[in-house]
DNA sequence: GCCATTTCCCTTTTT
DNA sequence: GGGAAATGGC
């Protein structure tokens, strides 16, 4: 007996088609992992191949370790020189030993999205461009979704033709890549395409590489962006064997540039490739596997496939319609609380939800009802502003080129260097073409700058060459300590801040502190860079322990991947999920991504699936209403249990729409007279039609998912129609140019007087009809 | 240069 | 409702 007979046929075929391209559609709980950790077990035991020569690549730091852990388990340590690693690890490590073949040095720092918009701000202010049009963020993604493409500020530049704003985009962009070249700092996509530079223009690195790696393996394929679809083409080119495995229908990450198209047309690329489906499921129930097979079938972009399984039908999926989130969460705790004292363990739960903003109603009641919890995501800890502080100090120690890391610590705490001053020392150190850090060793030099200004800024120089030295002799650990104790960290914490949060910061320092040890206790060769490399390139679903008994939170991003016994989908609703921008972009992939998120969300639940909305939420501070979404309709009634667990029955059709009828005439918007509201997040509201808990037979789709819009008199549902006068919260007064009916909502064409011709969703959009 | 106040944008998801 | 940037007064 081998440990390759408890494998499935498929799944066989999997591990041992070693050679040439293969391409594996794993469906969820399919078994990939499995087949990948026995794939590398075979090439090492049974065609003897050298670890060194196989590298696996994932996305997340945990899905790298799980694999690593498995495959020590099946050979042993033997496989330890086998790369098993993300993508964005690997190619650090291949940067680091070449990247001054492209012109960085190998200490360069890795920028995270928060630097990133610093240097975007200061180029859209160098240019002088108008930052109501040109939105920092907006551009960075534009930019960012260019990189992951390989296109190049010139590219962009010569596709822009006459288009103004593109031309634009592409200034900035060519000024950022100057400056990150000019801070000796990569930010995450360059991490990527700074790689497939390198082998480009490089051959003999490209060979090195080639040669060493003849066993290629990709996990999650479905999430490959252009350019690491390049990476792995280039590195696989000589030997061929390039097994990537995936999954079209969980390919969630289109709005970080993934492309899809990586894996549907794997076999235009690779024609000799040998092409496996696995769709036997091992993990969820039968009523949980057609709930998902259901709604994903909706989706016209997929490779067709149904997953199945020899478990049995199982529990049917509940669904609860709650008043409130705060209904919502206490229905979900108590459940979870009421499953422990049956015997569950907490771990078995999970609650997942779109956005991160939904933590919050959700956590309070974990603390009300003493259910222990964690939330993975939201803020990062290495978003907070002491451990940025105290990461910008070790950057500008282990690479002094850092100009964000300079300009972040320079005047923290107080050291009386403003931005006046700094402005003058940049735009000196433009002049002389030399870099802030020299710009400030020499601003003695600087005409227009005092003696005792420049004093201040000598006394910072001198502190961090003294540091530098310092850094040359202690540990990381050592180092943090000595820079909170030379800067008075604290005392400048507690100037602004109230004793309890000065004492919550240090804490998170402290943390900071633990993970330089735990770093420096696990790095083959510690370093400075080492470490900030690690604190860089850490999800907070990497730190996710299995073994503590708490409830998982997160996002159904953050899910994909796990699995769990009792899986809650929190917040169904229209809207929210799918998101509001998904429902009213022009673009229908888009709704098509958010059904491949509920598809991965309902097969993450091995044997329990809670779906849940609330017809009222708080969304940034305004109660909006809601109706159910349009996925918990596709899912056939017969997989649906009327009851569920005793909470709360779904409320019958007629009374949910008659309690929302009298919400929704409560509200300020409905109310005669006297709009208090400014914002233009009218997200959900009441006007048109309400779903309710009535779920649609599974042939019957919505129209509008199809496109084809009915064009229908619609006046009495909406109160207007086409030639009407109406005003709307954001855009103001306009004329109704047409309206057409999507079957469950009208879209509405509006000609604004002031904001242009909008299209909208009548009941997102709360026109209502004036004189 | 510093501080307090106002304004803005945000919330879709993240390696 | 909240956090960060911009503004304006000292």
């Amino acid at each position: 007996m081998s440990i390759y007979d408890t494998l499935n046929e498929q799944q066989r075929q999997g591990v041992f088609a070693t050679e040439g391209p293969v391409l594996l559609l794993a469906g969820a709980g399919s078994g990939k992992t499995r087949v990948l950790t026995h794939r590398i077990a075979y090439l090492v035991e049974e065609k003897e191949v050298n670890p060194y020569n196989i590298l696996a690549i994932t996305f997340t730091n945990k899905a790298a370790a799980e694999m690593r852990e498995r495959v020590d388990n099946l050979v042993g340590l033997e496989a330890g020189s086998a790369w098993i690693m993300t993508f964005h690890a690997a190619c650090v490590r291949i940067l680091r030993r070449y990247i001054e073949r492209i012109g960085y040095e190998n200490n360069f720092t890795i920028y995270d999205t928060d630097d990133q918009r610093t240097l975007i701000r200061d180029a859209l202010k160098r240019f002088d461009m108008d930052t109501k049009i040109y939105k920092d963020k907006a551009v960075l993604a534009q930019i960012s979704r260019a990189k992951d493409e390989l296109i190049t500020p010139d590219d962009m530049e010569l596709a822009a033709g006459q288009d103004l704003r593109k031309k634009n985009v592409a200034k900035v962009y060519r000024e950022y890549q100057r400056q990150l070249k000019a801070s000796n700092a990569l930010d995450f996509d360059d991490i990527i395409c700074k790689t497939v530079e390198l082998f480009t223009s490089c051959s003999e690195v490209l060979e090195y590489y080639q040669q060493r790696f003849r066993y290629i393996m990709v996990d999650e394929y479905q999430d490959t962006n252009t350019a690491q679809f390049k990476l792995v083409s280039l590195l696989a080119a000589r030997h061929r064997n390039l097994c990537v495995v995936g999954d079209d229908d969980q390919s969630i990450y289109k709005f970080r540039g993934a492309n899809v198209k990586n894996i549907l047309e794997f076999e235009h690329f690779f024609p000799e490739a040998k092409v496996i489906k696995l769709e036997q499921n091992y993990r969820s129930t039968q009523n949980i596997l057609d709930a998902a097979n259901a709604v994903i079938r909706n989706n016209i972009e997929r490779k067709d496939k149904r997953l199945w399984t020899d478990a049995g039908a199982g529990d049917k999926i509940e669904y609860h319609v709650y008043n409130s989130a705060f209904e919502e969460a206490y229905g979900i705790v108590s459940d979870i609380k009421k499953d422990v004292g049956n015997g569950a363990a907490y771990n078995d739960h999970a609650v997942l939800y779109r956005t991160n903003a939904q933590s919050r109603s959700l956590e309070e009641k974990f603390v009300e009802l003493g259910v222990p919890y964690k939330i993975y995501g939201g803020v990062n800890f290495y978003g907070r502003k002491e451990i940025k502080d105290v990461l910008a100090y070790l950057k500008t120690i282990d690479n002094a080129r850092d100009e964000v890391a300079i300009k972040r610590i320079i005047n923290v705490p107080k050291r009386g260097i403003g931005t006046t001053t700094l402005d003058k020392i940049s735009i000196y150190a433009q002049d002389n073409d030399c870099g802030l850090y020299a710009a400030l060793v020499r601003c003695g030099e600087i005409p227009s700058i005092s003696k005792a200004t420049a004093a201040k800024v000598t006394g910072f120089v001198t502190m961090i060459s003294a540091m530098r030295a310092k850094a040359r002799e202690l540990s990381v650990k050592e180092l943090i300590n000595e820079i909170l104790n030379d800067i008075h960290y604290e005392e400048y914490l507690s100037d602004d801040d109230e004793p309890e949060e000065v004492a919550d910061r240090m804490d998170n320092i402290s943390e900071l502190i633990s993970k330089a040890a735990a770093y420096e206790a696990e790095a083959e060769v510690p370093s400075l860079s080492g470490f900030l490399e690690e604190v860089a390139l850490v999800a907070d679903i990497d730190g996710m322990d299995d073994s503590n008994n708490v409830v998982s939170l997160m996002t159904l991003h953050s899910a994909k991947g796990l699995e769990f016994p009792v899986v809650y989908l929190s917040g169904m609703e229209d809207g929210n999920f799918p998101s509001y921008m998904a429902v009213t972009s022009d673009d229908k992939s888009d709704l098509e991504e958010e059904r491949r998120l509920c598809y991965v969300g309902i097969t993450r639940a091995k044997k329990r699936l809670v779906m849940s909305m609330a017809k009222q939420r708080m969304i940034r501070g305004e109660v909006m209403i809601c109706k159910s979404s349009r996925f918990v309709n596709e899912i056939p009634r017969e997989y649906i249990a009327e009851t569920g667990q005793g909470i709360r029955k779904p409320t019958p059709f007629g009374d949910v729409n008659a309690a929302e009828e009298r919400l929704r005439a409560e509200l300020p918007w409905n109310r005669p007279s006297g709009s208090i509201f400014s914002s233009g997040s009218s997200r959900i509201s009441g006007s048109g039609y309400s779903a309710g808990v009535k779920r649609r037979q599974p042939t019957e789709r919505p129209t509008f998912t199809k496109g084809a819009p009915v064009p229908a008199a619609s006046e009495e549902e909406l109160g207007y129609a086409a030639g009407d006068r109406v005003r709307h919260i954001k855009f103001g007064d306009g004329t109704v140019a047409k309206i057409v009916s999507g079957g469950r909502d009208f879209e509405v064409t509006v000609d604004f007087d002031t904001a242009g011709t909008k299209k909208m969703f009548a009941s997102f959009a709360k026109l209502v009809k004036i004189d």
